[in-house]
DNA sequence: TCTGGGGTCCTAGGACCC
DNA sequence: TCTGGGGTCCTAGGACCC
């Protein structure tokens, strides 16, 4: 058997850990530069409050339930995130961390996976203060239909395993609901009356091998109670890493548009250091204001690959300055722009060439002691000057919480 | 006035090899 | 009249996830 633990209205319960007040009030969390909706509190579901809406469009509906929005504090919810996991994996053979919310544990062993995992529940509860469900079945994509019903059980857990039930549950399910199942597919499928998991689930293998090639075949036999999504246990390696911003005011300068760059580069190359790892390219991005119709709309994009596989800051920034000349034009306001590394391999297995002139080691040595001051003292206390020097990070965070579980400075008081 | 950020996997088609 | 068979690698684009 394998459980689905997920955090319920993960950021919007992280923010109510330490404002108990709060409890039963609608609560929401906004993406970077305060934009849209990425989480919300039942209460603020109930209301009507969308997910990835731009907020600004419901202001009527924060002012009369009095919503409290929060800005996006991911440094506390990856923290609360280490916590809960900890606990719920501890006793377990294997799991996934499948995201920041999401776990997937092995209960192959477990005797009574129903109360194990009301067991779970609690002790969750009481240690770290978030809420779980927990969906329980025979393959990943059925546990993801158990957690389905187990959020909006009494007890937030659900077991699956008996033929009838799974039967029933899915007759009522909507395609879209299943787990592998987005918008697309299922405008498709219902154009052919297909409308229920079960409806899918019905149908000649070959034909959804057609329609939503071998991943939606796998989801469907894991439907059918047949595993093929096995537990990733090892994920650490990432395939490819990115930073990117929207930005509040947009930006028409190159030089302003090489300075968030350069940060973006550091940022990817800090990422990729503490992964241990080397990356083969990089690519950079820009793009105009689409919501704006009658703006000027331009999108560039330019690879560039290194001659070795690198994680050195400075290398990597000379990099996408070269690709930033490449599709920068001039008159245009950008709205958006990143840096994404890919190739990335493990700092021990980079194929060294022929023509690799630089001296590794000296680089080495360097971003360690980069990484080690900033990581002390505070992060960008030593950076690139192509990065900019006055230039305060500007993205709108004006409702930001206390990082209370990860900067000393903003533990929280307790006043007896 | 305001519209996020970070990932994964698969496929078709082009270019190439013997 | 007639034009093989079996591969690899790369990229863009499409789908999905949280």
């Amino acid at each position: 058997m394998i459980a689905l633990v997920d955090c319920n209205n993960f950021y919007a319960s992280c923010e109510r850990i330490f404002r108990p007040k709060l409890e039963k009030k609608p609560v929401a969390v906004l993406s970077n530069n305060d934009g849209c909706v990425i989480a919300r509190s039942n209460e603020s579901k109930s209301i009507g409050l969308k997910m990835g809406e731009p907020i600004f469009k419901k202001r009527d509906l924060v002012n009369k339930y009095n919503i409290r929005l929060f800005s996006s504090n991911f440094a506390l919810y990856g923290d609360i995130s280490k916590r809960v996991f900890d606990i719920v994996a501890k006793d377990v053979p294997a799991y996934e961390i499948y995201s920041i919310d999401e776990a997937f544990l092995d209960f192959s062993g477990i005797k009574d996976p129903y109360n194990y995992a009301l067991h779970l529940r609690d002790k969750v509860k009481r240690w770290t203060g978030i809420p779980i469900s927990i969906g329980i079945s025979y393959t990943k994509t059925l546990s993801k239909v158990a957690g389905h019903i187990a959020k909006k059980s009494s007890d937030g857990v659900c077991l699956l395993n008996n033929e009838g039930r799974i039967d029933k549950i899915l007759s009522s399910l909507p395609v879209d609901e299943i787990w592998g199942v987005g918008m697309r597919y299922a405008m498709k499928l219902k154009k052919y009356d297909i409308h229920t998991a079960k409806d899918l689930r019905g149908c000649e293998e070959s034909w959804v091998r057609k329609m939503m090639n071998v991943v939606g075949l796998r989801m469907v036999r894991e439907l059918k109670c047949i595993p093929h999504f096995n537990l990733e246990e090892d994920r650490s390696m990432k395939k490819s890493i990115c930073t990117s911003r929207s930005f509040s005011v947009e930006i028409t300068e190159y030089s302003r548009m090489s300075e968030y760059l350069s940060m973006f580069a550091s940022r990817c190359s800090e990422k990729l250091r503490s992964e241990g790892a080397c990356a083969r390219s990089v690519s950079v991005f820009m793009y105009t204001n689409r919501f704006r119709p009658t703006a000027r709309q331009y999108s560039g994009y330019f690879s560039m690959d290194f001659d070795t596989a690198t994680s050195d800051t400075i290398t990597i920034t000379k990099v996408v300055m070269r690709c930033l000349k490449k599709i920068f034009r001039s008159g245009y306001s950008y709205k958006k722009a990143g840096v994404t590394l890919s190739g990335i391999v493990p700092k021990g297995q980079v194929q060294l060439s022929i023509f690799d002139f630089g001296d590794r080691k000296r680089s080495d040595k360097l971003m360690k002691t980069l990484d080690q001051i900033n990581g002390r003292m505070g992060r960008d206390i030593l950076k690139l000057s192509s990065s900019g020097i006055n230039n305060k990070w500007k993205i709108g965070k004006e409702r930001l919480s206390p990082c209370y579980t990860t900067r000393w400075s903003e533990i929280l008081e307790v006043k007896v």
